[in-house]
DNA sequence: TTGTAGGCGTTATCAG
DNA sequence: CTGATAACGCCTACAA
């Protein structure tokens, strides 16, 4: 186990200065030909590599991203995260992710270790319970130390920075009137508590979808879970003898148990009642039915967060503050839980 | 949009030196119990933080760990570091994770980055194309550096270092076992090709699920899948007009594809063909027949390699090198697909 | 009780 | 062409 080799290794053995070994390397033309070969050779036969904490330290910056989200096993997040670590690794930045674990206390723990000094800008998408307590303090505070964040999917409207959403109001929109176009007209809602944005804005799409087709909203036919990990039973509950021809459920597990659940029930999806879900995910692609779903695009909203991002790390005018709110397009992908 | 305050800013702003500084803000008894309340007022109100940037300069130590995976959008990978990072972050470590796509030169790019300086330790999983080609300098090299790693599911057995691993044998018999219990007597194997480590001891433990039972192993029930993407083709093609009566499939995708592929046939699942899978994700448990699976206790995993890790990191004891190989066990998750 | 100096690894600037 | 010096932000042994 030896030692990691630095410049003043280098120079000791050469007998030069610490100096002129960093500047042979660089290939400082200052430097005569014969030392940079020589410094060149001796870092190569020792494989050494400058240090980025002391490059950081010194440059100001860390040239890496802190990303935090709010599960890390989460499909649609990992899409995202994929899309933010191409362009960043093609741009020579390193990625941290964290999970927030849905936690308003890790969201902001996390947030306060990474902004000291770890990570250039954030990217970040808060957490159920931050949403729900409405504090946003640690991302005020990171924003006014000059610290540029990029806010995605789950945003805050009231936070003064760039925002990329996805349009979850048209795309439950589009997805309820797929249903109504197939000759759906008892259309449940299978959704989130409200205080979770994207639930509340896709509860608002499949209003106006049904208000499209001049269809009256029928609150008993929606349904709002908030602990997912016992979805199945409520469900169950919801559906049972319920006379529907249709479900728009806001991601795909909702969708996929409640295809099971119908199954239960010896209904047919589609032709009983058909299914649309949100999330292109494993789940969607690969259950039987296949369900027809919308696609969030999220490698590309990661790619566009994490181009975004270096921009403004890279070309901040001084003086100027200047924020986007994207909106990302949503994309119906029809299968099978919609085929008839 | 203010700049980010430093122990020189207090110091001159209370006209006090910088030691007295640092030390009021640790509490040190070498200060006047005045100046250290007056420091730490005056920190808590400029909110100061200090520079993890410094401290790891000066600490020669990161406190964060790498892990760097082949894929990120992935069930099994994504709970592994789950497992890591709760572990991680209650000892106070960031973790820091980089996919390598499956590719060997990202792999030995982020390697070698993350190695100089920005980790102070790696938990890692290789890339399929590292495992085809055999080559493992960056890993060795990191080693050489002093830098403990740790393999996990995806090792490389002439590596000397720790190693967390499943039981994919085992897991495989167990699970062709399992088959054969319930009455299965010809039963098809769905794997990758032999140069990914799980996939070829998955292969195997399958054989000696068969041996055990004394049944002889017909290669032509055998299908290697080299393209995950066209995977659907493959088993198709495999299935038409096979005669068997179970399947066991290296990994959830797949089990799932067959079960897919099946009802075309209009052959049921679990009555005419019994399948198992291997990866405890959300299809298996989703999907419609819910599949019968091989659990690798991903989280476990993740946990166990974290706190390993760290033990390295903070318990080394210079010239004592000693390296362990932890096997996971695995548990078979009973569900439809094999109900009868 | 407080302050000074040196160092972590690197680079930019300036002097030799 | 080469080297000394200072600085990034922090900590700590030692001096005052």
């Amino acid at each position: 186990m030896k030692q990691k080799i630095t410049l003043k290794h280098i120079a000791k053995e050469l007998e030069i200065s610490v100096s002129t070994v960093s500047k042979a390397l660089k290939g400082s033309k200052e430097i005569s030909e014969d030392t940079r070969q020589k410094v060149k050779a001796f870092a190569k036969l020792y494989n050494y590599k400058p240090n980025n904490i002391a490059l950081s330290l010194k440059n100001r910056k860390t040239k890496t991203i802190a990303v935090i989200i709010p599960e890390i096993v989460h499909h649609f997040f990992t899409t995202v995260i994929g899309g933010i670590e191409k362009v960043a690794n093609e741009k020579g930045y390193q990625v941290i992710i964290c999970s927030s674990n849905n936690s308003f206390d890790k969201e902001v723990i996390n947030m306060e270790m990474l902004a000291s000094g770890s990570a250039d800008g954030f990217i970040l998408s808060v957490a159920k319970e931050t949403q729900q307590k409405g504090d946003y303090h640690h991302i005020t505070e990171t924003i006014n130390q000059g610290m540029p964040v990029i806010m995605f999917d789950r945003v805050v409207d009231e936070m003064v920075c760039d925002k990329i959403i996805v349009d979850d109001v048209r795309g439950a929109q589009h997805a309820t009137n797929h249903l109504l176009s197939i000759g759906c007209r008892k259309v449940a809602l299978i959704t989130t508590v409200d205080y979770v944005s994207v639930g509340k804005l896709r509860t608002l799409g499949y209003k106006r979808g049904l208000s499209a087709y001049d269809i009256e909203i029928d609150e008993s036919l929606i349904l709002k879970i908030e602990d997912v990990a016992h979805c199945h039973e409520k469900i169950h509950a919801f559906l049972k003898d319920k006379d529907i021809d249709g479900i728009f459920a806001v991601n795909e597990l909702f969708a996929a148990t409640a295809a099971r659940v119908l199954k239960g029930f010896h209904k047919s999806v589609p032709d009983d009642v058909a299914i649309v879900g949100f999330t292109d995910g494993i789940l969607s692609k690969h259950c039987i039915p296949s369900l027809t779903t919308v696609s969030q695009h999220g490698k590309q909203m990661g790619e566009y967060s994490s181009k975004l991002l270096i921009n403004k790390l890279e070309n901040h005018e001084e003086g100027i503050e200047e924020y986007k709110t994207v909106i990302i397009d949503t994309e119906l992908i029809e299968r099978e839980s919609t085929a008839r």
